[in-house]
DNA sequence: ACCTCGCACTACCCATTGTAGTGTATACCA
DNA sequence: TGGTATACACTACAATGGGTAGTGCGAGGT
């Protein structure tokens, strides 16, 4: 399944995902080979705050239905991984989001992105110049 | 109030509204004064579809509510403005959009967009190119 | 005195997300 | 062999956002 909104008011994971959500996702992105029990990240979890087993384990389930997460039984209990790496992740969303934009809006995106980067980055407007200067000689 | 999210899945308004909320909104924009009651909406929306007095005015008030109309009472009837003109609003919603998108992924919007560009429109490469200039002599 | 119109208030449905109880199968251990 | 713990499924419930509409009230005209 795919994402479907962008939060405006939220930060990172939390522009995709619920606040539990993005919690687990981040867990298993940030874990050691991406891939963990209920149990496990239940565990990790709960050094901010005790969430019931259940709690966990039907917020995962959800997640593997939307199709972020696979699920494989090794024995009798189930390892959970992410379908694709955090930054890949990201980068679809933020290609996807650029898209839906650009289709949206055309011109005043880039008229804006054109402001944002001329406050924020000179260095990245260079690169931008550059790349503008590469695409015209074709 | 503002907007909080943007949808992928839909086009246009619907992006940033409810179907019905997105309706009315556009009824009201598009309507000769920017103004209307209840009443006009309504017979507006008819032609598409049934809907009760009381569904619309829910809506409207609703809208209100969050900002995005205003209501003033003209003898016993409420007529109903956008905050914002259609343009504005779509201004606003880009601009406040680029900015989170930039925000949260930077260098990495820039070069989708870049993309896109590149596929998509050599007009905006001119407006782009021009635009770069404008920057560049202050 | 009544009827109609416009509006407020309230309620209900559905989907999403967070939360968790209850039930069931397995497995381990005394 | 039977009790206890583990892992999971199934189900439920609350809150929120959005679409839908019923009921009821007040103000005007007849």
């Amino acid at each position: 399944m795919k994402i479907h909104k962008f939060k405006y008011n939220e930060r990172g994971l939390n522009r995709f995902f619920g606040p539990l959500e993005a919690k687990i996702m981040n867990v298993l992105w940030e874990s050691r080979d991406s891939e963990g029990s209920i149990r496990d990240v239940q565990a990790k979890l709960e050094k901010e705050k005790d969430l019931s087993f259940n709690t966990v384990m039907t917020v995962m389930n959800r997640l593997v239905d939307k199709g972020f997460l696979t699920k494989r039984l090794q024995g009798r209990t189930s390892l959970f991984r992410p379908v694709l790496p955090k930054e890949q992740f990201l980068e679809e969303q933020s290609k996807e989001l650029t898209h839906e934009l650009m289709e949206e809006f055309g011109p005043l995106v880039v008229s804006h992105m054109l402001d944002e980067l001329e406050e924020a980055d000179p260095e990245l407007m260079k690169k931008l110049e550059q790349k503008i200067k590469d695409l015209k000689e074709r």
